[in-house]
DNA sequence: TTGTAAGCGTTATCAG
DNA sequence: CTGATAACGCTTACAA
């Protein structure tokens, strides 16, 4: 009915002891890569290990290490593709390794937003977490990592921690770069659709157009700034307002390209001509940016490269240190701005 | 130094059977909710448990029954909206069990990728997984599960399995209504833009469309179908094909959004007016669908709730069969599908 | 209805 | 360098 070995059943750590002839102690020494070994032992252990495809069982693992090989993911769901994006660059990372990633959104809104996390934690016993933003910047969450003992890493627009327990996009820098490509163009009455208050990447962007304006020289005029959701819809009123203003801007910087996406709506129904009359740029560089007619110029941060520094960081002591947590954005110039036509 | 209980550690199941003065064996049967119980025992277990926030160690419950508590998303990510959308449908209904979601994405163009999933599968020894397309189309992969004891449902656009092991739309039938659309709004030569070749959704979508063109008495034009990728880059190159072909369709169905997004791209490069000169058709409505100008017709699929009745299918053998497999799709009638011009 | 003993597959302790 | 032996926290026999 069935050939080889023990059939259906997957080998154990007590197979492999009796194959080698040796104690399970000594296997496990073989699997955790033990340095006072004798060569000659590791080597038939190892081979048998080969030969039978043992693989060690992880929930056992767990069980006598009180922790498991788990990463977490906590999130808001802010942004789909930049959680998958983050995703993917954890999972780049992990593969090959021991890890598994495991995802947990999250209700930042809710009181229990740390009770819920805490739970989490305690029950799943994380190797490590990655918080990404909003949730990032609550710094009750990083004292109770600390506290559980589970390594963590926040995602976020600003140093908001340590460098190994960051990693960060300068978002100020980046809008103040995309706002000087405005001015460079010759705009000098600019609109901005900020993020929701409270968000600091909101803060961030924000400080960066008026440091921009400021350094040009040009007015901060508060009647062209309107308070977004980071959704689409709020782009889409914010454009419709800031057009129908008194004297509306010839450009303007939304703080996200969902926004962005809305403000090129709203132009679209006064039917102006983007970006003869009415230059956009947006932030993310999400697919819909360049999707977009006309493309969108925007701001794109190195979201692969952030996950892998923060997998690393999560993954391990050593190379933690040499990561980066400050990373830079570019600036993507496509079609939504121009010279202003008048 | 500290006050209470046991300070730090987190009561064990001992603890528990020590301070109710009875056995962890009984301990154990108030958490499993076994029948033959006392009333009185357990309402005074039940009474210490909720007092010391006792929660059974997931790890050491998953080597004692040899099974695990996670439910796998294995996917090979072809549209970031729908495994993010998914996700959040199988967390809605894992939140609040014990269950948690743990990612996996695979190489689908790999030779080992059963092998792959076999190993991942017995390493963790999920409870379930949900395989999502295309490599939910991958026979092997069900059978592997099978064998393994694993749970499993397979997302997909036509019942390629068993009601309890599938979730599927009805994609041909959507496709059928979204050209029926057009032909209803006056088109008669209509171009398609399908998805590559090898998944069983382009296949679907395809089959639809022919479908609803031989019911209205139109011709299949094989020189106004071309194959996509369902990628962005793909839906443009076709879209500037069809625009340039003899005798231009006026009406275009693209078999996904991104590739719809494209063609609107290509009408845009030449001048055309959407709709007037060019209808356009998209299929699945993810993000970018409402943000285009003009607003995307397509179809919309019942993602959250396919999600869902995925879960409460991995989850619960009972629940299971009260789950419906088979979804139905919604024409999503927007601004980019309008009578023809001339 | 409840308890006892043994085991799940691994690692830590501490001798040899 | 290696190996008994006892954890880790829970469940499944099998008794009582």
């Amino acid at each position: 009915m069935d050939d080889d070995s023990n059939n259906n059943a997957k080998p154990t750590i007590n197979d492999i002891a009796r194959l080698a002839g040796v104690s399970k102690k000594t296997v496990s020494r073989v699997i955790n890569r033990s340095p006072l070994l004798n060569e000659d032992t590791r080597r038939r252990v190892d081979e048998i290990i080969r030969a039978t495809g043992y693989v060690p069982n992880p929930q056992a693992r767990a069980l006598a290490l009180r922790r498991n090989f788990l990463i977490g993911l906590v999130h808001d769901n802010p942004n789909a593709q930049m959680v998958l994006g983050m995703q993917q660059a954890l999972l780049a990372v992990l593969r090959g390794t021991e890890f598994e990633l495991i995802v947990r959104p999250v209700d930042r809104g809710s009181t229990s937003l740390v009770a819920d996390v805490r739970a989490f934690l305690e029950r799943q016993r994380l190797h490590g977490v990655l918080l990404l933003p909003p949730i990032s910047e609550n710094d009750g969450l990083a004292t109770l990592c600390e506290q559980l003992g589970c390594r963590y890493v926040r995602m976020g627009s600003a140093m908001l921690d340590t460098p190994e327990h960051m990693v960060a996009s300068n978002d100020r820098e980046a809008v103040r770069q995309a706002v000087n490509h405005l001015i460079g163009l010759g705009h000098r009455r600019i609109g901005l659709v900020t993020g929701p208050q409270g968000f600091r990447s909101a803060f961030e962007r924000r400080s960066g157009f008026a440091e921009a304006l400021a350094a040009a020289g040009l007015a901060f005029d508060p009647r062209i700034i309107v308070e977004g959701t980071y959704r689409f819809e709020s782009g889409l009123a914010a454009g419709r307002q800031l057009l129908a203003s008194e004297e509306p801007p010839t450009a303007i910087f939304a703080s996200n390209d969902e926004m962005a996406a809305g403000v090129l709506h709203a132009a679209r129904e006064r039917g102006l001509d983007v970006p003869g009359d009415l230059s956009i740029v947006g932030f993310d560089d999400t697919a819909i940016a360049a999707h977009l007619w006309p493309p969108l110029t925007t701001v794109r941060w190195p979201i692969q490269a952030m996950g892998k520094a923060a997998a690393i960081k999560l993954l391990d002591e050593d190379d933690a240190e040499a990561q980066p947590a400050l990373f830079l954005s570019e600036l993507i110039i496509r079609a939504s701005a121009g010279p202003p036509r008048r």
